[in-house]
RNA sequence: GCCCGAGUGGCGGAAUGGUAGACGCAGGGGAUUCAAAAUCCCCCGCCGCAAGGCGUGUCGGUUCGAGUCCGACCUCGGGCACCA
């Protein structure tokens, strides 16, 4: 046996990378002469260990990189880093250091277990955005953007930790108490930076028209959530209100059902009940207990509907009925106009609200032929569908919703009292953090001249190396000196701000960054201008909304104040969102039933049923903790739940550390593309690992076995040249169109079609260099070692991809399968293009049909030339 | 609660409205081997001895023909503006 007769990721991978290195072959220069393409995939958090959902994503990333560069483009495939975060500041916290030198080792850390992977990125461009000198061009853009008026403060509230005395994050507050303290969270008003994206809302909402290569449920999402709405607003007339308090404005979206109203409702935020909180204690009750929810409008939605009547009425515009005025928590203060009239009959919310509390219930509208009252379930159908209203505004009694809406807002505006507005969901977006690491927002508060931004020229405002986070709360706002500066404008002894940037800020333009990433400006225009816009974007679909709207938004205002070319206000031209990397999940429960999880090298196996050692907890750093009574765990309850999102917490991670180091970056990219279309969750088995290996091993044996047998007679076989070119047909549709899976397929029948074809080992040696050349963009380092072997001259990285003859892929005969009825009876064989009528002599004549018909004749005969044939009887 | 997806053999999945289950995993059988590993070959949706019947989350509809289109529902997943 040769000793060389087996392949051996751990010599091959290294060599290859080195190869390509020494031939700088994946630096993008910017060459007007030659079409760009640029690949990107977003950009990760460096938590410190890369997981499988990296491999996949960038595995996908590259084939698409690796497939344009051999098809001409002139590439570019950057990387970076998405360094700024609470993580940081929490493991400062946990285990003291400093976020920085946290951040950075991490980053270093994932490099080196990248790198491996064999990505063909231009690790040249490499920035973190928590580099001084990206955000100080940040900063500058800011600066920017507050001249060109996209930016404003204003009071918004926060979940603020009375114990902690700390603003957190809505992850961090769980039923309603903080993550640390257990402190009941209240809501707080703080005065924050705001980005005028609501100014936006409509061109963000109509350019999702063009973007004609992004997931149709992505912009169906982002729709959804700009929200644009036409509806009526007016002014009920108050009694009983204090004084200021005449008027209350009211917007609805269906003021078709205006005199179904029976009661209107204020958020707990609304001025009004404000000020009737000051003397009305049941108000002042009701609204502090509010406050103690917290401010995701998930919260806010899943809590119960309450509320309390203020004894304030308002008299109805159309039929004078008088109204009785609630507060109720379900309203929120930042849609419309924070203030509603409710309509029990057609609103689930309402209707439960009027059960409560005793409320009128009023039907508007019927379905056609059904005058049953609303009962517990409110009559809400789509507002295409045709009703009949008992109680129209305006318009016929037979319309549709959209119609009745249309003539009721008329109406309003006819008789006065109301107008047709159009509102949008989308609010503006709040970049205030109070918190250390992020971008400084590069302002400064003077007592004479007020906010006034920082001078350019004294950019990066940078973070202060020496804080703690010995105590919650923002480091900046206790550093002893930082935040003591000169008045930019006046000179004065004056205050820096100290609240920092959301990190979606960060990740909102460092796409832009990539295409100039040493520039002294954000972005270089000649460099933009040929790089822009990202020809595939590739990232989760948890990203689909705020990430992807927030960077549309952002290339807007960057083009705004002259750092991007108008080409490039949609950024992403095709957006691709992969699936999530899941693992099956090991479950006991401890004495109280809580669930326990455990780690697949914790799980025994006897006779296919999975089994743990009992009585503790394993934990993280491989010590173990005893359950809290003691007793062991009933090992018959172990349960597998497959497919789980990877996480720490469920014990299911699998490191792609170990996988790469025991059979090779190839194998872990090839299971990554194999099987599950990529944007599906995948599940990572084992045994899906080792068939990947089998596999990669098994086209190196071939091609071993294909160079020892050298040239062979030379003779050329039509049979595997067929088969080459449906090879490259396939494998190229299955990339160009994101289906990774199938062109893994067709790659697996290439491989045995090659070994079981009789071909001479000339003819195998030229359909293997071609599967070199369709497996390079998947498993590079196979391909660079198979190609080498068989001759292939250079790079197989440099090679142009190969083109499919449309002559070699049509078959001149075809199968056509008979049904009768519809079910599959028997089947022909015909020339391609044989005409109809010969098609039905030769199934009328078939022996199935025959004993089908029995001596009858068919209803019909339908033949679809070339697909099928259906005798009907 | 609201918005958006996804459900096909034991498993991952394939299928311009046209043969459901390509390709792979697992499983079964065989070859090779002193033996094993590795490798190669064959079988493999379910029920049935067979003929045949049943099958793409559930229920209904459109069609010569439905995994695919339409309606209702169920389950699971993503997002909900301070996780990234």
């Amino acid at each position: 046996m040769d000793h060389m007769s087996r392949y051996d990721a751990k010599l091959v991978e290294p060599k290859w990378q080195a190869e390509w290195d020494k031939a700088d072959v994946f630096r993008a220069r910017r060459d007007e002469t030659r079409p760009k393409y640029y690949v990107l995939e977003m950009f990760p958090y460096p938590s410190g260990r890369i997981h499988m959902g990296h491999v996949r994503n960038y595995t996908m990333g590259d084939v698409i990189a690796r497939y344009k560069s051999a098809a001409g483009f002139n590439v570019l495939h950057p990387m970076g880093w998405d360094a700024f975060g609470m993580p940081a500041e929490n493991a400062a916290m946990a285990e003291g250091g400093h976020p920085a030198d946290w951040t950075y080792r991490n980053i270093a850390d994932m490099r080196d277990q990248l790198k491996p992977m064999g990505l063909s990125i231009d690790w040249s461009r490499e920035f973190a955005t928590c580099d001084a000198e990206y955000y100080g061009q940040q900063q500058a853009m800011f600066i920017d953007m507050m001249e060109a008026g996209l930016v404003y403060r204003k009071s918004a509230t926060v979940n603020w930790d009375p114990v902690d005395m700390t603003v957190l994050a809505n992850e961090q507050v769980i039923d309603g108490k903080g993550w640390r303290s257990g402190a009941e969270v209240e809501r707080r008003e703080l005065t924050q930076w705001f980005f005028r994206i609501s100014d936006y809302a409509e061109d963000l909402l109509d350019a999702l028209d063009g973007l004609e290569k992004w997931p149709e449920k992505v912009r169906l999402m982002q729709r959804n959530w700009i929200g644009r709405s036409l509806g009526l607003q007016f002014g009920f007339a108050t009694t009983g209100a204090p004084a200021g308090h005449e008027r209350l404005e009211v917007y609805t979206t269906r003021p078709d059902t205006l005199l179904g109203a029976s009661f209107a409702a204020v958020s707990p935020d609304h001025p009004l009940a404000k000020a009737l909180e000051k003397d009305n204690a049941e108000v002042a009750a009701f609204c502090a207990e509010c406050r103690r929810m917290g401010t995701s409008e998930e919260a806010l939605e899943t809590t119960e509907k309450r509320g309390v009547d203020t004894g304030i009425t308002v008299r109805h515009p159309t039929d004078g009925r008088d109204l009785p005025v609630w507060i109720a928590n379900f309203i929120l203060m930042d849609y419309g106009t924070g203030a509603i009239f409710g309509v029990p009959a057609h609103d689930q919310r309402d209707l439960d609200f009027a059960r409560k509390y005793g409320l009128d219930v009023i039907d508007v509208y019927f379905a056609e032929g059904d005058d049953t009252p609303v009962g517990d379930t409110a009559f809400v159908p789509p507002k295409t569908d045709l009703v009949r209203y008992a109680r129209a505004c305006a318009g016929p009694e037979m319309q549709t919703g959209e119609a009745a809406i249309e003539a009721a807002i008329a109406a309003a505006e006819a008789a006065g009292f109301g107008t047709g507005v159009t509102k949008y969901r989308l609010r503006d977006w709040g970049i205030s953090r109070q918190r250390y690491w992020g971008c400084p927002i590069p302002v400064v508060h003077c007592d004479a001249c007020g906010v006034v931004p920082e001078r350019k020229e004294n950019l990066p405002v940078e973070l202060p190396r020496d804080v703690s986070f010995d105590k919650p709360g923002n480091p900046l706002d206790r550093h002893p000196s930082w935040a003591r500066t000169a008045c930019p404008k006046c000179g004065k002894p004056a205050r820096r701000e100290t609240d920092t940037m959301d990190t979606f800020v960060d990740s909102s333009w460092y796409y832009a960054r990539f295409t100039a990433p040493r520039a002294e400006t954000p972005t270089n225009l000649a460099d933009a201008e040929y790089w822009m816009n990202v020809d595939q974007y590739i990232g989760g679909i948890e990203h689909a909304i705020l990430h992807l709207l927030y960077s549309r938004f952002f290339a807007r205002a960057m083009h705004k104040t002259g750092h991007l070319p108008a080409k490039a206000i949609e950024p992403f031209d095709a957006l691709f969102t992969q699936g999530m990397v899941t693992h099956e999940i090991y479950v006991t429960s401890d004495a109280n039933g809580r669930p326990v999880f455990h780690l697949p090298e914790e799980v025994i196996w006897k006779d296919g049923k999975p089994f743990v050692e009992g009585g503790h907890l394993l934990l993280e750093d491989g010590g173990k903790l005893p359950l809290e009574d003691g007793s062991p765990l009933k090992l018959e309850d172990v349960k597998v739940i497959p497919s789980a999102k990877m996480s720490k917490s469920k014990k299911n991670v699998v490191d792609p550390v170990n996988i790469i180091g025991a059979y090779g970056a190839d194998t872990a990219r090839w299971f990554m593309l194999s099987d599950s279309p990529p944007e599906r969750d995948v599940e990572w088995t084992a045994a899906g690992a080792e068939a990947a290996w089998k596999h990669l091993s098994r086209v190196w044996r071939l091609a071993d076995e294909v160079r020892a047998a050298g040239d062979g007679d030379g003779a050329a076989d039509t049979a595997l040249e067929r088969a080459t070119h449906r090879a490259i047909d396939e494998v190229t549709r299955g990339i160009e169109g994101f289906a990774f899976n199938k062109a893994v397929a067709k790659l697996y029948e290439f491989t045995n079609t090659i070994a079981r074809s009789g071909a001479g080992a000339g003819a195998q040696r030229a359909a293997l260099r071609v599967m070199a050349q369709l497996m390079a963009p998947m498993v590079p380092h196979l391909a660079e070692e198979v190609w080498s072997m068989l001759g292939g001259a250079g790079l197989v990285a440099r090679a142009p991809w190969p083109e499919a003859d449309p002559a070699m892929l049509v078959e001149d005969t075809v199968t056509l399968p008979i049904q009768v009825n519809g079910k599959r009876r028997s089947e022909i064989a015909v020339p391609r293009d044989m005409a109809k009528e010969e098609v039905e002599k030769l199934v009328l004549a078939d022996d199935a049909v025959v004993k089908a018909l029995a001596g009858g004749a068919p209803k019909k005969l339908i033949v679809v030339p070339g697909r099928i044939v259906n005798v009907v009887i």
